[in-house]
RNA sequence: GGGAGUUUAGCUCAGCUGGUUCAGAGCAUCUGCCUUACAAGCAGAGGGUCGGCGGUUCGAACCCGUCAACUCCCACCA
């Protein structure tokens, strides 16, 4: 029966072949049951996009969360897709059609701007989908939704119409974060701010009417020419004779009023400050309380507008430096000082932004941060860990503003309000209820009025917020079987840093349409990054490709790699000598299926459990029946609490380790030996179970050993079996106790090991057999063990004493004694030396053990059982010590 | 400026309600092994005043205070 097993194992050869083979059997696809549901939808990855090690870490971590609830008896359902994120998408558009076709986007219609949007969508689209495949997640195709097909669009504006209508959505006029590259205005959220070293410029301006000057510090010097007035603290004893008079704003000579007013800091700078309504939200909220003109000097490209006077049509960081020059030429310069200040850049195109007057749409946030903010201070939706992020989206929505969601975009969904000529507009899910609407409100007037459609597009955020819902048709299909069943999910598993973009709102969007949270727990993954904790970025280029190291290590590896070094919520420093450790865990699991597959039964079914040394000739797997046991269930508790890389950590020492190391060894069959059938049956059956314990992390790896390990029937794969449903023949290996057989276990590898230190510290040779004595009061546990104990210790012969045997080395561990008795000479020194070490320790250890037994106020305050556990402790320190000394003197 | 987090072996991190046979794991290091599953391995070993200082306690890596370093989030000082 024995196929040829390749050296190592080669994910390469299994890994394309298993997950077409989970596709063809339908084990990923999910449909309402009468199962618990297990629901996941995927933090949507943009359309155009690749997977980062972010996204590698995230899907993994689901992956594993889905698999796991799979095999324990849930309706799985991981809902795959992805996001058209507006603006970055357009701008990927828009500058392909530059390079490549030398086409700008004003020269197109909108029609045709979105053909070439969805071909580029239809082109790389697939990408992502592909390098979630290789990755082994287990989604469910038949449901990838993407927020822009037909029922997702209409339920993102069904959402807009309702708000609009219940009054939390308005249009109006306000100072918003504008993006001159996208030419689009932007979300708070959406602009990241960086420190910079910038320059202070100290501007002379002079007062009308006289020969004075007033100084002002300011970063924008181009903006000078949008100033409609200078402002002081009404304290500031230096500008109190200048009330009442007129200020001239140099390089366009216009007059301005000087103002007064509390917001300006007299210490800084000269404690005059310039006020520009249109380009800064302090000067905004000061022209609106002094009433002031708003002067709008800047193009929505940046550029200078013609308002400016001069500079017209100059970018504006040319005209900064055109300034600087004019007003230097002017005599009007006093200094300029180096300065270290913030600036905004948009997120997506990483332009500077440009606080600018705009029209735009709004949605009301603080009802709905409040249901928000109620759903998770009352713990019905869990964040994961906890302690760190819930303060921090409490005070986000605590102190929430509106959210600015209109987008001078083309790529999304088209903002559902219609205007007539005079500026009139109704909102409504059509043209033509949009017409019955405007009819209805203008008086009924029987004829057409010509309504224009909006030209601006929603915030991609205001779609995804509704991700849980509408992947199950929530909003569009309300009550239907799939969201009914489906919804609230089960977990959410994303990155810290779209708290605020995206699960707070999903969060408000779930109250306000299903009145129910989206989902139970949140899961926040930490930060990917380089090995010298540097973010992963493409500009730095530490990011590594996922394929290619999928190409090199294999995807369980790979998974492997990103998950054992990522605990909750922290970063994770991520190195590909990780994966190399995958990789050796994969062969080494692939070396131990080798040796299994070598091993031959003995034809004899030896399950006599009356025969008198049963429980010794299974003693091995009695031992290692518990120890999966007691694993399995750490395991799960692990799994509780999402310590996913913990789990992973004890599943990989129990198969290297106590799988591996110790009970392969013990059980495996002398050179040229057959095995008991018995022993070999329990060694597939534990093998199974490991590998059902670890498929959620490697999926493929395990899959392939589950078939190699014993011939299955079509249908019966490792992927689609349930807890308990796999390793069944070994239940009750025998009716020794568990714990007695887990603490003989590991008397047992003590044991072995010390006896083992001390070959090597005594050069006996690897090969030499020696012969042990062992004087112990553990009598029964050293003779359940002694055979193995004999095997892994290379010892002829095994027998007890009463008392030190000459002429042997000693070893003592534990409070058992160890008589090592060889062909060769024996030199005492290496063994002594050990031995006084050890006394040394225990007789410190005794001393601390007998003070604080002494200190009336220890035994007095500490509760009972503490004491208790002293005084065994004293006992044993010194029965140990009276052993030490023994074999001291015995060897004097 | 406000808030949060981190600081334990060379590196990455565990250490849950305070109790020295718990100062641990994995990598890395050192020593010995080409033992017919695995040298991507096996068998051993060494390595830490748990960031500094102070306090509470019979007892502190763990609680409190304070200082320092690093990280992140939030905030309109020109």
């Amino acid at each position: 029966m024995s196929t040829h097993l390749s050296k190592n194992f080669e994910p390469q050869s299994v890994e394309e072949k298993w997950y077409q083979h989970w596709l063809n059997k339908g084990y990923f696809n999910s449909t309402p049951d009468e199962r618990p549901a297990f629901t996941v939808v995927i933090p949507p990855p943009n359309v155009t996009g690749v997977l980062h090690m972010g996204h590698t870490l995230n899907e993994t971590v689901q992956d594993v969360l889905v698999r796991k609830a799979r095999m324990s008896g849930f309706n799985a359902c991981w809902v795959p897709g992805s996001d058209h994120a507006s603006i970055a998408t357009e701008a990927k558009v828009v500058q392909m059609l530059e390079k490549e076709k030398g086409i700008s986007k004003h020269q197109l219609s909108r029609e045709d701007f979105l053909k070439h949007a969805f071909e580029w969508k239809e082109k790389y689209g697939g990408i992502i989908y592909h390098q979630i495949k290789k990755l082994g997640c287990s989604v469910d195709w038949n449901r990838t939704t993407f927020t822009m097909d037909d029922h997702y669009y209409k339920a993102v504006i069904n959402v807009f119409v309702d708000l609009y209508d219940k009054g939390m959505i308005y249009r109006g006029a306000r100072m918003i974060n504008w993006d001159p590259s996208a030419k689009t205005a932007l979300s708070d959220e959406e602009v990241e701010y960086r420190d910079l070293q910038g320059k202070l410029y100290y501007v002379k301006y002079p007062v009308a009417g006289s020969d004075e000057f007033i100084t002002i510090a300011t970063q924008r010097p181009e903006t000078i020419m949008g100033d409609t007035a200078v402002c002081v603290n009404p304290k500031d004893e230096r500008y109190q004779h200048l009330a009442g008079k007129k200020i001239i704003v140099p390089l366009v000579n216009r007059e301005v009023p000087l103002i007064f007013d509390d917001y300006v800091d007299p210490a800084f700078g000269t404690g005059a400050l310039k006020v520009t309504p249109a380009h800064d939200i302090n000067d905004y909220n000061l022209g609106l309380k002094h009433n002031l003109p708003t002067i709008d000097t800047l193009n929505e490209d940046g550029t200078l507008s013609a308002a400016a006077e001069v500079f017209v049509g100059m970018d504006r960081f040319e005209a900064r430096k055109a300034a600087i020059r004019k007003l230097e030429d002017n005599g009007l310069l006093v200094k300029e000082e180096e300065y270290s200040t913030r600036l905004g850049f948009s997120q997506r195109t990483n332009a500077v932004v440009e606080p600018r007057i705009s029209t735009q749409w709004f949605v009301k946030m603080r009802e709905l941060a409040n249901k928000a903010l109620t759903a998770v201070t009352s713990g019905e939706v869990k964040i994961h860990p906890e302690e760190r992020f819930l303060a921090t989206y409490k005070y986000w929505l605590e102190n929430v503003k509106d959210w600015c969601i209109s987008r001078q975009l083309w790529w999304g969904q088209r903002i559902p309000a219609w205007y007539d000529a005079d500026g009139r507009f109704v909102v409504a899910g059509s043209k033509e209820e949009a017409i019955r609407k405007w009819s209805a409100t203008n008086g009924n007037t029987p004829t057409t009025p010509e309504l224009v459609q909006d030209e601006d597009v929603l915030d991609t955020w205001f779609s995804s917020w509704l991700w849980p819902i509408e992947v199950f048709n929530g909003i569009t299909q309300p009550n239907n079987p799939d969201i009914n069943y489906y919804y609230p999910t089960s977990v959410l598993v994303t990155g810290q840093d779209i708290i605020f973009f995206w699960v707070a709102r999903m969060i408000m969007a779930g109250e306000e349409y299903m009145n129910e949270k989206p989902f139970d727990h949140v899961y926040f993954t930490g930060m990917v990054r380089d090995k010298q904790g540097r973010k992963m970025s493409k500009s730095l280029g530490n990011s590594p490709d996922l394929l290619d190291l999928i190409d090199r290590f294999g995807a369980d590896a790979v998974r492997f790699g990103i998950l054992i070094a990522a605990p909750a919520g922290n970063d994770l420093l991520f190195d590909e000598s990780s994966c190399d450790q995958g990789r050796s865990f994969n062969n080494k699991i692939w070396n131990a299926l080798k040796l299994v597959k070598m091993w031959e039964a003995n034809g004899t079914l030896n399950y006599d459990r009356s025969k008198e040394d049963y429980e010794k000739a299974v003693f091995a797997a009695t031992w290692f029946e518990a120890r999966l046991n007691e694993v399995k269930q750490q395991v799960e508790a692990l799994y509780k609490e999402f310590r996913l890389s913990e789990a992973l950590k004890t599943i990989y020492s129990l198969i290297w380790d106590d799988f591996c190391s110790w009970y392969l060894e013990w059980v495996k069959p002398p050179f040229g030996e057959k095995i008991d059938n018995h022993l070999l049956v329990c060694t597939l059956d534990f093998f199974e179970e490991l590998m059902q314990l670890l498929h959620p992390f490697s999926p493929f790896i395990t899959e392939e050993i589950y078939h190699q390990l014993r011939n299955r029937e079509e249908g019966n794969d490792l992927t689609n079996k349930q807890v308990g449903e796999v390793g069944t023949a070994h239940m009750n290996i025998s009716s020794l106790q568990p714990a007695y057989a887990l603490e003989t276990g590991q008397l047992l590898k003590e044991t072995i090991t010390a006896i083992r230190d001390a070959r090597v510290k005594n050069n006996i040779k690897p090969k030499e057999k020696i012969r042990l004595y062992i004087q112990t009061n553990k009598q029964n546990e050293f003779t359940l063990a002694e055979a193995l104990l004999a095997k892994q210790v290379n010892a002829g012969d095994i027998s007890f004493t009463n008392e030190g045997v000459a002429n042997t080395i000693n070893v003592v561990c534990g409070k058992d004694r160890f008589y090592i008795e060889t062909e060769t000479a024996v030199d005492h020194t290496a063994q002594k030396e050990q031995l006084l070490k050890d006394l040394e320790y225990l007789k410190g250890f005794l001393i601390s053990v007998d003070k604080k037994l002494g200190n009336e106020r220890f035994v007095q305050n500490a509760k009972p059982e503490v004491v208790d556990i002293e005084k065994k402790k004293k006992a044993d320190a010194e029965e140990k010590i009276k052993a030490i000394e023994e074999n001291l003197a015995a060897l004097n």
